[in-house]
DNA sequence: GTCTATATCAGGATAGAC
DNA sequence: GTCTATCCTGATATAGAC
């Protein structure tokens, strides 16, 4: 991975995350990353393949937090934890998530391919197993219905100011624990 | 409002709705109303006029759902049918909503520009004279993060059959109604 | 690895006839 | 009001030199 190399990753991302994939032509990389508008052709074959170079990495980032979660024994602290992680994420790698956000309503296609992605199936997988640990009875809706909330934290939070973000965290911690849905 | 005029009106939004609005070249939109490419900018000027002619309408017509509202007297029915709105609107305007969320990730400008629509504007006030009556103390904090969750809301719903959508609903505003946050 | 120059093409928009 | 033909621009992508 060279300096350029480098270069164009990270101006893409901010770009991308500022004004959408879709809307970002690549002379504007290009000249942000200060690069001529070839080489990123060179290096990532066409745009798209710029686009799955950013989310590969930033997804592989995401799994080692995730990893985390998997060896924690207290199932209701993994539940609690779950809820957290987009606004970790988001404090951590704002430009990506808020990236990744964008894509299902820029390149569906694209979007709906990650979504079968480790990170995204390790997420559900946790889920359910510390329901069954706690013994709940509907399994698959408590875990649907955990993820709908949470897709909808990773669609708010990157709106919110940082320090605003804990305060909808813990509301949904504090009452989704509190009496899980039927 | 010539017949024509009203197909285009229609294949545009289901088009916009289903791939996007910039996704979706006009000639497509022209082929799908069976109407010449050039009539949609003698009509609509272009496209962008074309996507204001759409969203102008699709929001006179939810203002009317949220006058109704406007007309309860307890404040907790207020709040409730509140939160219920994004689930009626999206039962009865489904396309025009799917493409609603879809602008901020593909036109920001013009979603920005709707955000300050009357249709919002009225919802949020809504919300705030209704905890008014209730007598809460942080109006501004508790208006906020309601508006958020129905923001959730608005982005969650339309991916999820429609007989799934009363669960989360319901779940919002019990919990929701039975200790509201700090 | 990197740049410059250029090909290609799709999509938005206009002109003019009917 | 409506259609056909056409223009024009901006964006992706390639070729070839250094």
């Amino acid at each position: 991975m060279t300096q350029k190399q480098q270069r164009i990753l990270n101006s893409a991302l901010l770009l991308f995350a500022t004004n959408g994939y879709i809307n970002t032509p690549t002379h504007r990389i290009a000249k942000e990353a200060e690069v001529s508008e070839g080489l990123i052709f060179k290096h990532f074959q066409n745009k798209e393949g710029l686009l799955h170079a950013i989310v590969d990495f930033g997804l592989e980032q995401a799994m080692g937090e995730i990893n985390k979660i998997l060896m924690i024994n207290d199932p209701r602290k993994q539940i609690s934890e779950t809820i957290a992680m987009p606004m970790h994420l988001i404090n951590t790698q704002g430009e990506f998530w808020r990236l990744q956000i964008s894509l299902k309503y820029q390149v569906p296609e694209i979007a709906k391919k990650y979504s079968e992605h480790d990170f995204f199936k390790t997420f559900q997988s946790v889920i359910t197993k510390a329901f069954e640990k706690m013994g709940h009875q509907q399994l698959a809706s408590e875990t649907s219905m955990l993820m709908m909330l949470i897709k909808g934290l990773f669609s708010l939070l990157p709106d919110m100011e940082e320090k605003e973000r804990p305060q909808i965290t813990r509301y949904i911690q504090s009452k989704y624990l509190r009496n899980p849905i039927v």
